[in-house]
DNA sequence: CTAACAGATTAGTGATCACAAATTAAAAAT
DNA sequence: ATTTTTAATTTGTGATCACTAATCTGTTAG
């Protein structure tokens, strides 16, 4: 693993384990889609590059291969998963279902104070469309879609969706770069006016309209 | 643990990892209810009912933490988790939504072989209604969606929705045996009509309908 | 120039050990 | 008898090591 991984990635908190500092860690970075689809590691060169044994390495990325993420190649090597057909028709099916439900069960937990930060997410998505910085593009949108999910109490929804998007994420990046921001559109706003409404129904129309247009754009891609 | 956990599992197969073997014996105590929630353990002391070292066993229960079927309580043992309404509502809402899609999904690979062997189950389902065995009755229902959900090759949403049978089985059990299976029904028949008839809509409201009436039924007991 | 072989290297797995933190048990004081 | 304090035990964590098997590499034979 490239010995630089470590200057992208949260420096260690002094109270948590190593073991969830790596897991932590990776999936910041597959989530931020530094990782490419195909990219391969194994344990000893992560508990290199992040300065610990492998013991806590071998309980992260099992972990991670546990939820998908990771995979372990037929070489030996600890891989993130490559984008197929089915593999995508599957996420988009478990997307479209789980997530706005998520979001109909935390609206009522939205209060204005996360409204404001949902705005404020959500322009800075709109710059980073307007300028192409894809990574920003990635990372508010992660935030603005989290942002929702994560103000209600869902402990076993939120970790599911959790794990689609690990799933779909490093191919998600690969994908927005080739193509460029220019075809990224943004269908929050009809979401934050749901919000606004307090509209639960609306909300989860938004939520899936947003997911709908955003998978579609995706696969269109992964045909080519 | 109690030592005679081994007697209870299937014996370890000499080409299987000591952690694979570890990670599905606990799975399967776990989906036959044989673990009542709130039982803890260590680590320590599953290696011992294993015959193996704390190593293997520390990567089959922290995937099993992560995946919610196990959790560490607040007094550093590892527990059966309990189950509150609110985690029963998104058990209810996740598998209302994702179990029907996934026999939709395997409906077409269902073949007249596959198709016997579902009327088979649930022969052995009725059989074990009718006798008050709640053991066989969790295992043949276990055997009854999965054998039509595996049928299709679903590598996403199947690992999703048995990690969901792992929250919910410890407490299923629970309530079967305080009730009886006098109150259980076999809302199979309908399922296994559509599969005959090979039309999907059926089968999919067909397991909806019997996810949601065994929930309820659950549900009715949690409030007791 | 290609294919096959053998040695060297590197991989994951599982066991063991040291350690600090937390729990439990026992003892002492009120 | 009840609470407080102290000692002993047990826990999870992380590092290290031995082992086997797979991978890689450099050489040789065709």
């Amino acid at each position: 693993m490239n010995q630089d991984i470590l200057s992208k990635v949260e420096p260690r908190d002094p109270d948590l384990n190593a073991n969830d500092w790596v897991y932590n860690s990776l999936c910041q970075l597959i989530l931020s889609g530094e990782f490419a689809p195909g990219i391969s590691f194994t344990f000893r060169g992560i508990a290199n590059s992040f300065g610990v044994s492998t013991m806590p390495v071998r309980e992260a990325a099992k972990r991670l291969i546990s939820e998908g993420a990771l995979e372990i190649s037929e070489k030996r090597r600890i891989t993130v998963s490559k984008m197929t057909q089915s593999k995508f028709d599957e996420l988009n099916i478990a997307r479209l279902y789980l997530e706005p439900q998520l979001s109909g069960l935390a609206l009522k937990h939205i209060d204005s104070k996360k409204l404001k930060l949902l705005i404020n997410i959500d322009k800075n998505l709109d710059y980073a469309i307007s300028t192409g910085n894809i990574e920003d593009y990635i990372k508010y949108n992660y935030q603005f879609h989290f942002g929702i999910y994560e103000a209600g109490p869902s402990p076993i929804l939120l970790p599911l969706v959790r794990t689609l998007w690990l799933r779909f994420s490093p191919f998600y990046r690969i994908v927005a770069g080739r193509l460029g921001t220019q075809i990224l559109k943004d269908f929050h706003h009809s979401a934050i006016d749901a919000i606004k409404a307090k509209d639960s129904i609306a909300l989860e129309k938004a939520i899936h309209n947003d997911i709908s247009e955003g998978m579609e754009s995706l696969n269109e891609s992964l045909n080519e």
